[in-house]
DNA sequence: ATAGTGTATGCGCATATAGTCATATATATG
DNA sequence: CATATATATGACTATATGCGCATACACTAT
């Protein structure tokens, strides 16, 4: 049989919303801070910027889709990222995306 | 130093743009009928469903994006999948999901 | 040129979501 | 208890985007 499995409707809703949950920048940005160690959500504000609402929000929605865990300690709130695979798939996207520039970019050169 | 680069503003646009082209059924849908092998927009239609005109827009969306290449054939537009880390990516997400799900049912299990 | 077929696109509607402000909740301290 | 600090959330606005309809465009054939 194929490595490809008859993806259902409900399985491509989750794969999409997956992709979706990664498709913002300050999103993108919670996550780099975090591969570096564990942290709290002001700590978080001062490395990413923005308001302390926003990033909250931000925080929530990733650690919904289960990309960070959550962990009480005291008055705050440590964030961790707890999905391992989340490092090697925006590997793969800037890995791809190098590539494509520097595609564009020779093509430019030669044309 | 680390093995993370120090990521522009504008890297992270681009990374978080490319998650969004892959955060949608349809052109996940596309996408997958298009591993199998080139087709043409009406034979999409036919395999994905919807209307013509959304299709269209969708692989406008993924061609743009460099995830699809696009190949005029007399009056048919063929399209193929052109970047190869589309499907690694889409299996990383898939084993991520089920690996997360597989945890939720046993944590019912044991609830 | 005219007709026919396959594909793309302008427009409008409905909805989703990021962002901000103000405020609520939770925990620690005096 | 009151107060202070850290985080989360409700309400709202602005923007983005998916979708369908109608139509335009590209190509082929008679």
């Amino acid at each position: 049989m194929s490595t490809r499995l008859a993806l259902s409707d409900d399985a491509l809703e989750l794969v999409a919303r997956r992709f979706a949950v990664l498709s913002e920048p300050v999103r993108l940005k919670l996550i780099h801070a975090l591969l570096e160690r564990e942290k709290c959500v002001g700590t978080l504000v001062a490395d990413v910027g923005g308001t302390q609402a926003n990033i909250s929000r931000h925080l929530q929605t990733l650690a919904q889709a289960h990309i960070l865990s959550r962990r009480k300690a005291g008055l705050q709130v440590m964030y961790s990222v707890a999905d391992p695979s989340i490092l090697k798939l925006c590997e793969l996207v800037c890995g791809s995306l190098e590539r494509q520039l520097s595609r564009q970019a020779s093509a430019l050169g030669q044309g």
